[in-house]
DNA sequence: TAATTCTTAATAAAATTTATAAACATTCAG
DNA sequence: CTGAATGTTTATAAATTTTATTAAGAATTA
């Protein structure tokens, strides 16, 4: 029931970039600096993540990457899938990428026993990480820094990364 | 989030074995072929769950392999830790098994961002499994194969297995 | 156009999972 | 007491997945 290196990763380099959210993009090293990632390793998450249209990135001097969708509007879940793959313990009970089980000897007549239960499961787990949002994250991280002071940051300069 | 193969054999063996409790031992052939496991891995998961108390086993003729815990009292969370390890996903939010995460730049005076979210997650996890007994987990098997007429069978050899 | 940064694909190293095999020990029927 | 049947143990190997690393390439902007 392990989570893997890479979301861990993944989490913690979103962490940054919902930090910087409304300010300008940061580059990989910068990252990878910030949260102690092997930077290799962090290129492939960092890409990953774009393809799936949460951050946006661009190359150059002042490039980087940016969180492109809105802190409330990202799950824990969502990412977890996106880099692990899907939040379900057996293929058979996935909701977002359902598979009949190699070699399961109850895929004929008989119904699996192990489904009904790993399917408590996996309801169970994505409803703590599909109601978790980055923006929530982000915030508990920030008062656990901070003490209680919470007090929001307003938006500056407007982003233009795709 | 996947759970391994080995619990997944580890748990039919033991619907089999439930399903046994109180007749003769099974061997472990037998517990292969009914439940399609290959027999050289189910040996390792036999012993597994033997030193961990929850089955017994006898050499030579009328041998095999038991369960001696009552299925009531066995719950597919313990069978689980016993061959995949904890249930937490990540070692810092065990129950039973807390360790440092290895490389955790969090373990100084900041704390993980992530560790109270994977608690919730491990307690989740843990909920499900934890409150899940043999017993149950063999009963619906049997009322999925019957359809709804439930009888119990009453106790017939004791046995003498340690 | 050159420095900076992301992009892509290939591959390699490490760890874990999934087995397999072989020599050994125990039990019990006869 | 002996031998057949079965569990026990240890070592190791095959397969898969995870965790990276590398290097050549493409895009951006000063």
């Amino acid at each position: 029931m392990k989570f893997s290196r890479k979301s861990e990763y993944g989490l913690r380099a979103l962490l940054e970039l919902t930090k910087a959210y409304d300010q300008s993009a940061l580059r990989r090293s910068d990252i990878a600096e910030a949260q102690q990632i092997p930077v290799g390793f962090l290129e492939t998450i960092l890409l990953e993540l774009k393809r799936a249209g949460i951050l946006g990135s661009r190359p150059g001097v002042q490039g980087g990457y940016k969180l492109i969708k809105h802190p409330e509007d990202v799950s824990l879940g969502q990412v977890i899938r996106i880099l692990d793959g899907p939040l379900a313990p057996i293929a058979c009970v996935s909701q977002t990428a359902y598979q009949t089980c190699q070699d399961c000897p109850y895929s004929g007549d008989r119904e699996c026993p192990i489904q009904e239960i790993m399917f408590e499961v996996r309801n169970a787990v994505a409803n703590v990480l599909d109601r978790y949002t980055l923006k929530a994250f982000y915030d508990r991280e920030r008062s656990r820094r901070l003490g209680k002071s919470s007090k929001h940051r307003k938006g500056s300069a407007p982003s233009r990364i795709q």
